[in-house]
Parts: structure tokens; C-alpha cells; sequence
DNA sequence: GTGAAAGCGCTAACAG
DNA sequence: CTGTTAGCGCTTTCAC
């Protein structure tokens, strides 16, 4: 890799060997402060920089971890990645990034190739993770919005407080007069939206609802275009009767918006709605849309610190770890509906 | 890393020698179809992965490319980084992202751990590169929006066709009759940025105004924040008298939307508005926003072809490559001003 | 406090 | 067609 100097020079040029250069670059003690100095001089007017991948032939181990991510042109996700990024560099990481496009198949191609790539530790967002148990194994893993069925090695859950979320969003519908609440979510069974789920089915029993009140749509995958042809597809055949719709993200939830409204549909006085993530969009929707708000930053650091204290071998004291989501009320859930 | 097992425990297994293994894998010739097959067998038995780390120790190359990116969160950046994610995968490089939060010091740092890396060679979108010619000579570089000052070592740029760009939105405030169009940009000479100021001005020469026409308005950042504010400062201080506003990016013309319809402006009525880049909010919008429509998927693919041909070490024909543009017309021109 | 030497997993001469 | 061997740049015993 480009003309670039080693340890060796370093060590020919200051007159020791090559091994305290090492000590003295990794300040592994075993060292005169007289050499240290000499040696950092050189390194320094050399321009010196350590080549990672030797570093990590002999450690067995890159410090460099793999994210993987189901769509990385979603504004929440990238959020997220943002902090990770962020807190990992200054740690002296590197982040791969993979988008999987929400397909398995992507997805045991990419985790593979970390794997080649001799990646410390994985991140992964809210993915299928699916039989890859054996690429993963004694990797340390940090799950975002999934809790892996099976256990697997060192591995550890960072999740917004989805039961809370999915109450909060389901609770501010009824508050508004809804009375047909329609959920829309995700087939996958992913922790994150099976929870939000719960958190609809707990606020509609709590209001005194029944089984019969529960109403899901499931699609097959989480984007716009998913939700706004199902959404098309209701409407057109007719079995659309509902006052509100809770779509269990913010892409849904524009899905619905677009379909509805195009429809002939008004948005909140014949359908309220709320989304969930908070990404800039449904701020700036035209009718600005009600959802919960994930605290990325929270998450993200609280992603590092975890993966960190995994690598370090320190005791993990939760596997699952919860942050708090809040309400942001807009638009769509304003007034009353009777 | 792992328990993984090496070429060496293969070439045990096959009875032959690890130079015979390593033909095989790198398809390098000179083994017999029976070596072969006993050989491939004995890998896909034992779910073999060769280590990327010791193979690119030896070779003095890793397969992957960084990828440095102003703002991780901003759709086009994505758009871009997930086509040129796609394509590179494709050719089995892995993709570091580094996200410089525009910061020359950010910025810096990264390059420099990227060296470290060994990344085998370098994306840069729209950014500084401000001294990095150190850093980055000899390393095959694509430019994002960005022609660099001085002639790097193995570079080459793509990018939108941004006088035309600019152009066409100018033309598009002109033909609804605006005769005071203010320009909002970057102060920072990406060249990307200073075709569309170009683009701009030639609309407005065309259309036989003169240089006392010419508004132009420099933000220190290049987002939504920094352009409201600076919508809001110019708004409450009484220098605001335009009919017209050509943002030169998308989250800027949203700061600009937002400012204004604060203070009671309505657009397009008393103002008409167009951005740069076509990422979904502008569709979304409260009154969606006329823009600049930029084939990321197109220049994605350039890049990456761009960057392997580099890397392969043909002549490449051409130092800039254009991707073309159009305008995507909406609410945000509609109806004529007099 | 310092150095010699082994070796991480792999590739690429070179010899046969 | 196949095997032997010498490193890539670095860390890490183990001597001194």
C-alpha cells in the first residue's frame, strides 16, 4: 500500500530494534524515556502510520466492526448509524457499512463477507438474522430493535421502549375518538414491531376494547411503496372502514397519507394517524403526521457501550436494554372525531 | 478471529501442499481437475473463508474502499452511497462510511485511519480534501461533485451536469415570471456548487438581465438549519425583497420554506422556490418543492466503474464525467408571477 | 531496558 | 502440475 514506512525504518533510523518501536508505539512499558523520545521524533518526522492490517494478521483482530442495515437511505437508520460512527471513531473503530435491502439472501452474503473481512464485532439493526447463527458465533453482536431467538455467543439487545411507543401512539387515537384503529406492521416477526403491536393490543383492552377491536394489516416489507399499494388496495376493494391507522413506522405511515389522501380522504377529520421514528418527513408532510419519537443518540451511544463492555469480556448486566419514546402530536391526530 | 480454520488445515487435509491450495481458490491454474475437486470439496466441507487480512497483508491490498460523506443523514448522500454500495459489493470490495459532518478536522482524521486500513482506494463526496494530497497520492480516488484544485495522483470526477442544473431552475423561476431571484449556496468552493451559481447566472444573462440581478447569499453550512436561520435573519431585518429563490440543495430550500411560511409568506404566491437534488421531503412538503432531479443511480454506477478502471490501471479517458439532469416541476412554481 | 526470532494466513517466485 | 520457501508488517515470548 503506497509507499508508505514501517516499523522497520523506524527502528534502522533510531538504532534499535524492532520490537521497542513496537513497545514504545503500543506503550507497552520495557523502555528508557531517552529511546521513547528518540523514537517518537523519527515517527513523527517520518510521517509514520501504523498498517492496520499487519496489526491485525498478528492480533487476530481488526479493530474495525460491521453494521448492517436494512436500508441505509432511511433517514432513522442513518440517524442511528450517524452516532455509532461517531462514538465508535473515537474509540479507534472503523464501521463497515452493509445495506440488505431487507433481503436474507443480501444479508448472509454481506455478514459473510465481515466475516472474511476479520470484523471485531457486529451491529445489527433490525434485521433477519436468520440462520447465520454459525457466522456469528463468538462475535461480539449488538442487536438494535431484535432480540435473536436462539441465544448465541456475546450478544446483547439496544431498543426504544416499543411497548411504551406502540401504547402511546395507539392511546393518542383513542384519545382523539377512535374507535376502528387499524395497525399496520410487519410480517417478520422483529421484536421491535412485535412489541410496538403489544403496546396497541395493551391501550385498546385498557380502554375497555376487545379482541374483536383488534385490526391488523401485514406487509411484506417495511417501505413506502409496501404500505401505500396496500393501502391502495383496501381502499379500492372497499374494505377500508376505519377512524384511525397506526402504522408501526414514519415510511407507513406517508404510505397511508398519500393513499388516503389521494382518495379523497382528509386527514384528520376522516382518518387520524400516527407513525412512528420521527424522521423529518412526517414533520414536514403535508399534513404533518403525529409519531413517536426514537431517541437515536440515546441508542447509539448506548450501542457502543454495550459492544464495548462485550469486547472487553466485562459482564454485560442486560441483555436487553430499553429507552424511553415519547408523543410527538401533530397534525394528523388533531381534534375530535365523534 | 474465530476458530477459523486456514489454508494450511486444508492442504493437510487434501494431502497437498498450501501453494496448491491457494491456486485453487485464487483460480490461478496450473492443478489438475482432480486436485480441484478433492480440494474445493474439502473447503465447502469444512465451510472454509479465507482471511481478507492475511491475504491483503501479502498482497499490499485490501479489498475496500471508504466512502467519505458529508451527512450521513441526507437522502442523496445515501441514494449515492447505496447504489455505489451495490455495485462495489458486486465486485467483492466491502465499503468503509465515514461521515465528515463537514469538518475539515473530521474530515482529516478519517482519511488518515482509513490509511491505516489499507483501503485500496478512496470516494469522496462533495467535500474539503482541503491538504490531503499527502494522505491520498497514489490512492485511486472518485470525486463526488468536487474537482479537486490541484492534480492528484489517480483521480477522476463525476457529477450532475450542474450548469445545466443550475440552469434549468433558474429558467423555471424566470418563466413564472420572477425578476428577483436570490441564489442561496455554499460559501465553500465545492465546484459542484459553483456550476450551479454558473448555471444561474447564464439563465439570468440569457433572459437579459445584468449583473446588478444577481443575488447571491453564501451559508457557512450546507443545511436545513443554517438556511433558516439565515432566511429568518434576512427576513427580520427587512433585506428580504426577492420573487424568486433558487436553493442549491433541497434541505436549504426547506429552511428557506419553512422561514418563510413562518412569517406569513405564501409560496408560490409571493414567492416561488426551487431546490437541488429531488430527495423525497421535497415531494412531501406542505407545498411541494420544484427541484433539480439528479440520477444517483447513474452516477453511482459511474463512480464505481469509474473507480475499478482506475484501480485497473486504464487510461481513463475522461477526468470528469456528467451525468445529466432535469427539472421536476411542482407546487412550489406553479401559476405565474406578474 | 533491549534484541532476536517465531509466526499470524496467505501469495508468488522458483525449482522440480 | 506440484511443493518449498521467503516474506508482507507487526506483536510477543524469551533471553540477555
Amino acid at each position: 500500500m503506497k509507499n508508505s514506512i514501517s516499523i522497520k525504518d523506524i527502528s534502522k533510523q533510531a538504532g534499535v530494534s524492532i520490537a521497542t518501536v513496537s513497545r514504545i508505539i503500543n506503550k507497552n512499558g520495557r523502555y528508557s524515556e531517552e529511546t521513547e523520545k528518540r523514537v517518537m521524533d523519527i515517527i513523527k518526522a517520518n510521517n509514520y502510520v501504523p498498517n492496520m492490517v499487519a496489526k491485525g494478521l498478528r492480533t487476530q483482530k481488526m479493530k474495525n466492526v460491521g453494521i448492517i442495515v436494512p436500508d441505509i437511505t432511511n433517514e432513522f437508520f442513518m440517524k442511528l448509524v450517524y452516532e455509532i460512527e461517531k462514538n465508535l471513531f473515537k474509540e479507534g473503530y472503523e464501521t463497515f457499512l452493509c445495506n440488505t435491502d431487507e433481503d436474507e439472501e443480501q444479508e448472509r452474503k454481506r455478514v459473510h463477507m465481515m466475516a472474511m473481512q476479520n470484523v471485531c464485532s457486529l451491529i445489527y439493526v433490525s434485521g433477519g438474522v436468520s440462520d447465520l447463527q454459525d457466522a456469528i458465533r463468538d462475535l461480539p453482536t449488538v442487536f438494535i430493535d431484535r432480540v435473536p431467538d436462539e441465544a448465541l455467543g456475546n450478544y446483547c439487545t439496544v431498543e426504544s421502549d416499543n411497548i411504551q411507543g406502540g401504547y402511546l401512539a395507539t392511546k393518542e387515537l383513542l384519545d382523539c375518538g377512535c374507535h376502528n384503529i387499524l395497525l399496520m406492521t410487519s410480517r417478520k416477526k422483529i421484536s421491535g414491531y412485535v412489541e410496538r403491536f403489544e403496546g396497541y393490543v395493551k391501550a385498546l383492552l385498557r380502554e375497555g376494547l376487545e379482541a374483536a377491536d383488534i385490526h391488523v394489516v401485514y406487509l411484506e416489507q417495511l417501505n413506502y411503496d409496501a404500505a401505500y399499494k396496500e393501502m391502495v388496495r383496501m381502499l379500492d376493494e372497499g374494505s377500508f372502514s376505519y377512524d384511525g391507522i397506526f402504522a408501526t413506522s414514519d415510511w407507513l405511515a406517508i404510505g397511508c397519507y398519500k393513499a388516503l389522501t389521494e382518495r379523497g380522504y382528509r386527514i384528520p377529520q376522516d382518518v387520524k394517524l400516527v407513525g412512528y421514528d420521527d424522521i423529518s418527513v412526517t414533520a414536514f408532510n403535508g399534513v404533518p403526521i403525529t409519531t413517536i419519537h426514537q431517541q437515536v443518540d440515546e441508542m447509539g451511544a448506548r450501542v457502543v457501550e454495550q459492544l464495548l463492555s462485550i469486547m472487553r469480556q466485562e459482564k454485560v448486566e442486560q441483555d436487553v436494554i430499553k429507552v424511553p419514546v415519547y408523543l410527538v402530536p401533530r397534525e394528523s391526530t388533531r381534534g375530535k372525531t365523534e
